[in-house]
DNA sequence: TTATTATTTGCTTTTAAGTGTATATTTTAA
DNA sequence: TTAAAATATACACTTAAAAGCAAATAATAA
């Protein structure tokens, strides 16, 4: 097993944990019999694309979230990054935020026609 | 080909191309034959995860480059157009919003350190 | 404990990547 | 246009993922 195989498949069983599913579940979401997932899940095979391609499906993450190592995205990534990572959140945070964002476009465009009526 | 597969292609072409090496000589840094190579730029295959890693080693690049899309297709569109309005607001409140994404991401890496730490 | 669920593992078959070698085709430069 | 380099393809063979099915173990709850 590889380095990279190594980190895949310790992000795919931390995701799935994460996410609270059963590898029965997740199999079944990706139509794939559970038992093939096992091997994947501990190293027994070597995932292919497509796998992980229905996999990032099943658990509403982006495919590169499998091949990201540490926790090393703390400080200033620029905000387009960011964006990336919305994302990977719960929906509820995810929707949290787009929330803050509209709140905040809209308070522009109402100052932007208050000031307009002035004139 | 799956989407995510046409996307690696392109980026591979791309990323070789961008560094000035021949298939043959990427094909050698590798270690595998030339024709693979080429079958692989040109989607009749899909590379293995072990083969993508021997080429992010060739072309010093991080795997995950050959996940990356150029106009961002895995970020969902009308969030994208609502971070470009982000820059046109003002400074403080660009600032808070971008205080809020980096709350709820660090949460969920906390989140998940706390998961993988209880397993 | 027992029963239930979740996970791991074994086996065979199928499908597809990868090798090795060689040749065909396209691209590029002289 | 011709030669050389780069790229695409052909073929038989090997290797490994994935399917399909089943059984064995591990973990959890009643």
């Amino acid at each position: 097993m590889t380095k990279t195989v190594k980190l895949i498949t310790a992000n795919i069983q931390r995701l799935r944990e994460l996410k609270g599913f059963s590898q029965k579940e997740v199999a079944a979401a990706m139509g794939i019999p559970q038992g093939q997932y096992s091997r994947m899940e501990n190293g027994k095979v070597e995932p292919s694309i497509s796998t992980l391609e229905k996999l990032s499906i099943a658990l509403d993450v982006s495919i590169t979230e499998f091949f990201k190592s540490g926790i090393d995205m703390d400080v200033n990534i620029p905000l387009l990054e960011k964006i990336r990572l919305i994302d990977t959140l719960d929906k509820d945070e995810r929707q949290a935020i787009e929330t803050v964002i509209d709140i905040a476009i809209s308070r522009k465009y109402l100052k932007e026609s208050i000031s307009s009526l002035i004139k």
